[in-house]
DNA sequence: CGACCGGTTGAACGTCGTCAACTACGGTGG
DNA sequence: CCACCGTAGTTGACGACGTTCAACCGGTCG
């Protein structure tokens, strides 16, 4: 973790000063898919308590590193940001792209250190969530409790997907299955299913779906040749999404 | 879920009865890996009220399926267990080895039903943890909470970890990885980390590390030309744990 | 005993990685 | 403003690694 942020997490976490910095979650556009979702009302006034700080962030900043302290997770406001872990020899795996209302760091609860690089792949907003703190008011409201583990069962619900990715799908399943997914995460926080500009290069990609980012630059042409997208850089338009879904699920082989 | 499951459960878990069948886990064997792990002696008393349940299972028994509804954990007494998830088209991937004192199921918590299925490769016996009783007691004894976010926690770290093996490992660094993995683990159950039985097929080993049957079968016997290893069957000696290491780590490529 | 399942091994093939050349874009400084 | 540089992306040729298909072996179970 880097010193600032240090530095700003000691400046509001322990004496509950202010309003204006704090982000109520009661207000919070994200409340339907962020930690409080599923609370009631009343239960959300009580959130003042966790202390969500607001943070801005710039492309490139990190949230927090492999080996780090952990104390605290953060909920993305705005943005778009990776994760990342880095063998002995250098070689790296994207795990993940994160995007407005996903939680970040919950990695990091099983040894008080975090496992992997948490980056910002364009400026954003995180709210920042003292572990301790939760841990607190998870005893106070049952229902915040039982929210954070769906979350946490969430993620590895996911990364059970990604192993499927990696292990069983061939390299042009893997793009349209990645293409389908940030397609329906997007149209989910009201951005277009169709039309999209891509947060990361293809060597990002690559990583994440286990192939080097030539294959990706190649398949993203293939689809374009064949009418499934348009592409140009890092806009993309899906122009066959059920074609896309044939590709992922079925591949007539 | 099969039906004399649902059955126990329902057995046990609404009126707490009896002593006998039920596993103290003040007197488990398993408690420094399991569940109650970093609980006081006094905190470890209360967890009789969560009920753990035990249970044997046969080879091939499936504890749960994908889709079916979620209501327990299960904590790994004895025995060998597999994950899996299962695509629309059939295809399917092994997404763990389970062994005792792990926790199974907290895929199942996201979305109230599990996500995988989970089979015994072996005979053995499990502790049934009702949810439900899970989330009480955690609000009761906040060390709970506290390890039971850690094993979660663990998971999407496990988890992480098998994606940078499927993503960015070559086939021998993948198998020579599950071999220290499991040499490790087994090791620290009390057995030998040198000489094993697997448990588990060499189609299962594949779809683990994401690749086929043959390959894994060619690289049991190239390492068993380089004196890295003797295997015989589902017998497996490791010979050379230093080379099995830099195949892993290093890679002179 | 025969059938079946799990495992091993060989040969041919194909997908994807490697290496390399080239293009496009964006920011910086003269 | 344009020239320049570095980074990101595209495309081709070639080769390697792992898959596919197939034959064969050994143990186990009905």
């Amino acid at each position: 973790m880097n010193p600032e942020m240090t530095a700003e997490l000691k400046r509001y976490t322990t004496p509950l000063d202010l309003g204006a910095l704090k982000t109520a979650c009661a207000n919070c556009n994200l409340r339907e898919i962020c930690l409080p979702a599923g609370l009631t009302p009343h239960e959300v006034d009580q959130l003042d308590e966790l202390v969500y700080v607001r943070k801005k962030v710039k492309r490139g900043d990190t949230l927090y590193r492999a080996g780090a302290k952990f104390d605290a997770l953060y909920a993305v406001r705005s943005g778009f940001f990776k994760t990342r872990v880095t063998m002995p020899d250098g070689r790296d795996q994207v795990t993940g792209f994160s995007m407005a209302g996903e939680i970040l760091g919950m990695d990091g609860i099983s040894q008080d250190k975090h496992n992997c690089d948490a980056i910002a792949l364009e400026d954003g907003e995180i709210c920042t969530i003292p572990y301790s703190h939760l841990e607190r008011l998870s005893i106070e409201v049952p229902s915040l409790q039982r929210h954070f583990h769906k979350v946490m069962s969430r993620e590895i619900v996911r990364e059970n997907g990604v192993m499927m990715l990696l292990g069983t799908m061939r390299a042009d399943e893997r793009l349209a299955a990645f293409l389908l997914n940030l397609s329906q995460r997007l149209n989910a926080r009201g951005y277009s299913a169709l039309e999209f500009h891509l947060r990361m290069t293809r060597e990002e990609i690559g990583s994440y779906l286990g192939m080097k980012l030539e294959t990706v630059s190649r398949l993203f042409s293939k689809f374009q040749a064949n009418g499934l997208i348009a592409v140009d850089q890092k806009y993309v338009h899906l122009r066959n999404i059920e074609g896309l879904r044939e590709i992922y699920a079925h591949h007539t082989r």
